[in-house]
RNA sequence: GGCCAGAUAGCUCAGUCGGUAGAGCAAGGGAUUGAAAAUCCCUGUGUCGGUGGUUCGAUUCCACCUCUGGCCA
């Protein structure tokens, strides 16, 4: 695990390098076909040589979940444990992480024309109207979830417009998931927070130089996209789509896009603040690494 | 060189009829259960350009200076 820019992907590839395992992606992005360059996707000939399981599965129109993401990663890690390798999850999504960790509630998958029908009910009422409605049904929730949150107040509707019952009740149900592996987490959390500004933008302007902007013009000739879709909504995209949209200059995309992948970086280090039972490394460096995992005894 | 406008938070700017100031953005902290690179919540930020004057009291009024922009020469 780690921020963004911290090195996840080039340390995970020397460790591939050492030892028999196989990486598996644990990032929302990254699953999109066709969103290389604004997704510091590996390379296709790094891709050909280091298996990369649940990178280019979806396309960018398509939605993707943290019950998918925690099916496949689960199946994925089956396989190669079966196959006598190691699964070596690398990626930055933290919500992935802990789905795999602590599993999820039964509840049903988004459903589409609930999800209209809240919206619809939130542009003709409000917000609050919704956040009523589900204190009607759902004190609990509706006490922990903010007015201004239409993202988490939707979900919580949705989940007791389509069961009858209450996310809360959902959660109580949920029994602790429990690996069926000795896992050892590691995460990178660089020290300086200013540097790794300073290499977010650096990347940012590599992504330029890589053809970023054209990435997300062809984009748009060849598909479909809404700006509201999850995919286009990624740090990056998003800004590249306004400024193509005309409605940011080339400077004000370039800075916007910038600090949108800084609040991504903190928003990183608060998941891995609290995080109990963490190993953490200051940089990507192999050598610590295997160390730390030799005294985790994952390795024999 | 002259005239005009400006100088206030990291940035863009508002404001104080004279009682030492506040928005947006940035930043920092937090939340996070099928959209999570998402979506939210909380919190500061200060020699109010410098020096003098008037005043009980000046960031506010006055003078000079410095810098920036515009116009004129």
């Amino acid at each position: 695990m780690g921020p963004t820019a911290s090195g996840k992907s080039t340390l995970a590839l020397e460790l591939a390098d050492q030892l028999p395992v196989e990486i598996i992606s644990v990032d929302s992005a990254l699953v999109y076909r066709r969103m290389d360059i604004g997704t510091a996707k590996p390379s296709e000939q790094v891709l050909a040589k280091y298996p990369h399981h649940l990178v280019n599965i979806r396309e960018p129109f398509e939605t993707y979940s943290v019950a998918e993401f925690r099916a496949a990663a689960l199946a994925a890690m089956a396989d190669i444990t079966a196959r006598g390798k190691i699964p070596l999850l690398v990626g930055g999504t933290m919500l992935y992480f802990k789905a795999l960790k602590t599993g999820l509630a039964e509840m049903p998958a988004a459903d589409l024309e609930v999800r209209a029908a809240i919206a619809r009910m939130a542009s003709e009422q409000g917000w609050a109207a919704v956040h009523r409605r589900l204190a009607e049904v759902d004190g609990e929730s509706a006490q922990r979830i903010h007015v201004n949150d239409p993202q988490r107040l939707s979900r919580a509707l949705e989940v007791y417009e389509l069961t009858g019952r209450s996310m809360t009740e959902w959660h109580a149900e949920q029994q602790q998931a429990r690996l069926p592996y000795s896992c050892c987490e590691l995460a990178i959390v660089p020290p300086d927070r200013a540097a790794l500004h300073q290499l977010i933008a650096l990347r940012f302007q590599q992504m330029l130089d890589q053809g970023f902007v054209d990435e997300v013009r062809d984009l748009r000739l060849q598909q479909v996209l809404f700006s509201d879709l999850p995919a286009m909504r990624s740090v990056g995209y998003r800004q590249v789509w306004r400024y193509l949209d005309g409605a940011l200059s080339y400077a004000e995309m370039v800075d916007a896009a910038v600090v949108a992948t800084r609040q991504l970086a903190k928003r990183q280090y608060t998941w891995l603040r609290g995080w109990t039972a963490l190993q953490q490394i200051d940089t990507p460096d192999v050598g610590q690494t295997l160390k730390i995992l030799q005294s985790n005894i994952i390795l024999d």
